[in-house]
RNA sequence: UGGCCGUCGUCGCGGCA
């Protein structure tokens, strides 16, 4: 079984995931049990490259012989929602709930995601009260996934009193929910708010990121601002947060769709010269 | 004791359909 697992290990990370299952067949066909853990990474392995009867085929093998748990349960059903085939999730996860094993806050999360990702928050928010009244506790990223819809939503007001409720609820947001709230403002055009928010991180006990000012800075290049553009790159770079690849790309995009093809060459060079390799 | 190891949420571009 230790060497099964072993060629299981090698080609999960080889990308080999077809391979992959091979030996997780060879390995229950010869009586041994498949790892959880290894049939989940596979579930990912396959969802990740589309292929999703093969996910939903190592999920099978797990539940004929062996026990999937939550998390392998949670691996296909966020696979088969980002897929959008709702119903087969669905089914998957009455599957899950008759063979005694409970959904948890993370399967509520992807159902969650996955009504907002579909445009439909109202019916999010009833999970999330479903959630509530099933005695679960909602998480940090319960909120950032309500909180990012709602902005979508034009929700700007709605979504800072989400803020507000997951901190009365002791959850302390982190820069994935300040960051997807920077961006919505963004999306919304409200992009010196985004700003102030910015601004007002330290007081919420935490300083902006290079993923937060990249957002801002491309929301300023997109409005062609250029010099609040610049002050920005200057001032997150006094603040110690060095930019990145992704920072360099939206310069050298922006700089590109104004023209200025040789500046654009000029900052790549700039980037590469800072020790920062292209991708 | 702490950390890592499978499931959910943030940044640009490109690729595939």
């Amino acid at each position: 079984r230790i060497h099964f697992m072993d060629l299981l290990n090698r080609s999960c990370r080889a990308g080999k995931y077809s391979e992959a299952l091979y030996f997780l067949e060879s390995m229950v066909s010869k009586g041994f049990k498949p790892d959880v853990i290894l049939c989940t990474k596979l579930i990912k392995g396959f969802f990740n490259s589309r292929n999703v009867k093969m996910a939903v085929k190592v999920l099978e093998i797990l539940e004929s012989h062996g026990h999937p748990d939550v998390f392998a349960y949670n691996a296909v059903i966020g696979g088969l929602c980002k897929m959008n085939r709702i119903e087969t999730a669905t089914k998957i996860l009455d599957r899950m709930r008759t063979r005694g094993c409970l959904p948890d806050v993370v399967t509520y999360n992807i159902l969650i995601g996955s009504l907002c990702n579909r445009g439909k928050l109202g019916l999010a928010l009833k999970v999330l009260d479903q959630l509530l009244e099933d005695n679960y506790l909602p998480t940090v990223v319960t909120y950032t996934i309500l909180i990012e819809a709602t902005i979508s939503d034009g929700g700007v007001d709605a979504a800072m009193k989400l803020l507000d409720e997951m901190s009365s609820k002791g959850l302390r947001p982190d820069m994935y929910t300040y960051n997807v709230i920077i961006r919505g403002m963004c999306k919304e055009g409200m992009v010196d708010q985004a700003y102030e928010f910015i601004k007002g991180l330290p007081s919420r006990g935490r300083d902006a990121d290079v993923i937060s000012y990249n957002i801002l800075l491309r929301a300023f290049l997109n409005k062609k601002r250029w010099e609040d553009g610049e002050r920005l790159m200057d001032e997150m770079i006094s603040k110690g947060c060095m930019p990145n690849v992704v920072t360099y790309s939206i310069l050298i995009n922006s700089l590109c769709q104004e023209g200025k093809v040789d500046e654009a060459v000029g900052v790549l060079k700039d980037m590469m010269s800072r020790g920062l390799a292209p991708d």
